[in-house]
DNA sequence: CACTAAATTAGATTATTATCTAATTAGATT
DNA sequence: AATCTAATTAGATAATAATCTAATTTAGTG
């Protein structure tokens, strides 16, 4: 990582109200004004502690009517954090997939199939055919997206595309192997299912 | 950890100079003098971003006669990083060893190890008497010293009183397990036989 | 098209902080 | 005591950045 970059990640955390808006947004998405409200700041400061966190690619965004609402990119997040440690004591810059787990069940297997199956760039290079294998993929994705929250149908295609180009594939075994469930067009993370089904392949 | 731990942690990583530092840290400790040469900065300067540093546990230090030497504490560099994360994706938020073990190899019996052993608060409960896990907890000391640094043997005990006030005992089972050598009163780490000791363990 | 609700942009103010030079202190050595 | 070296403290300056109010823009709805 550039240190530029670095010092945008650490910026971006090092004030308290940013930081407050992050745990905020952990356990829910959140618009400006409940922000601005849960804060007692205006509304333009949430504007401008956004663009910071926006510039970190710390949070997403998604627009409904004029309405914007600010989540997480918890990938980021995390790795924002190990990737500076690892530059700092400068241990050897493992590939994308492998720092973002500070998992704490610690599966050799599910290590070696993410850092097989994705790029250096995070991109999936192909969806695997064993089942256990597309299951810890699947599992990944799930991972990113966020508990409790209703994804349109075009947002989840759009999220998958970050990763994958075949997003009706992908999106359909989410649903296959329970990590999502559909109700009239409209997704939703399961989230009893998510561990569950991937322990019981062990 | 409080609000404003993790803000002035990432405070004093969100600057490009202080990064430098700790990076330049990383490989070797250094005097002030060097570190103003090396980051054409005058020594007020590095005094400025010294205490920062110092604020946040970043740094230690230590005088010889006129000179103080900064070097890195890891434990904190690494600790604040994923502290952070946990706060805010609040994740559980696991003993302080458990959360240290951004270890690319991934030991089961490590952790449970480290986290067995520990207390919360960071110390060690009790010396294991089983030598596998004995050497499991001297790995875990010497992977918080500097590499290449010389110690003096006071310096040696009061890094270990931290953790486990019987010193005397566990200096001697560093030397012994070769994690450190020691000529003429001065001690240093053993970079070499640090992992393979452990890898024949296993 | 007029109106509304939310967000953003502009501009001002205040507080923080990075850096320097000059003065002082700390810890030896002669 | 006088001197030397490294570090720190004091004080000044210039750049950043947090926050506000007021004005503008975006995306609707009646």
């Amino acid at each position: 990582m550039q240190l530029d970059k670095m010092v945008a990640y650490h910026k971006a955390m090092g004030d308290p109200t940013r930081l407050r808006m992050l745990m905020l947004l952990s356990k829910q998405e959140r618009s400006g004004q409940e922000l601005a409200e849960l804060l007692h700041l205006s509304q333009p400061t949430i504007t401008h502690h956004a663009a910071k966190l926006r510039e970190a690619a710390l949070i997403k965004e998604r627009r409904e009517k004029n309405t914007v609402y600010f989540s997480l990119d918890r990938y980021f997040i995390e790795n924002g954090a190990l990737a500076s440690v690892n530059a700092i004591l400068n241990r050897k810059e493992g590939d994308p997939m492998e720092d973002s787990a500070v998992l704490t069940k610690n599966e050799t297997m599910r290590k070696s199939v993410l850092s097989n199956f994705f790029a250096k760039d995070g991109r999936l290079k192909q969806i695997p055919s064993q089942l256990k294998k597309k299951v810890i993929v699947l599992e990944y994705f799930a991972q990113q997206l966020e508990p409790g929250r209703k994804y349109e149908e075009k947002e989840i295609n759009e999220f998958i595309k970050r990763y994958h180009e075949d997003y009706a594939t992908l999106r359909r075994e989410l649903i296959m192997h329970q990590f999502m469930y559909r109700e009239n067009g409209i997704y939703e993370l399961n989230p009893q299912t998510m561990w569950t089904s991937w322990q019981n392949l062990r």
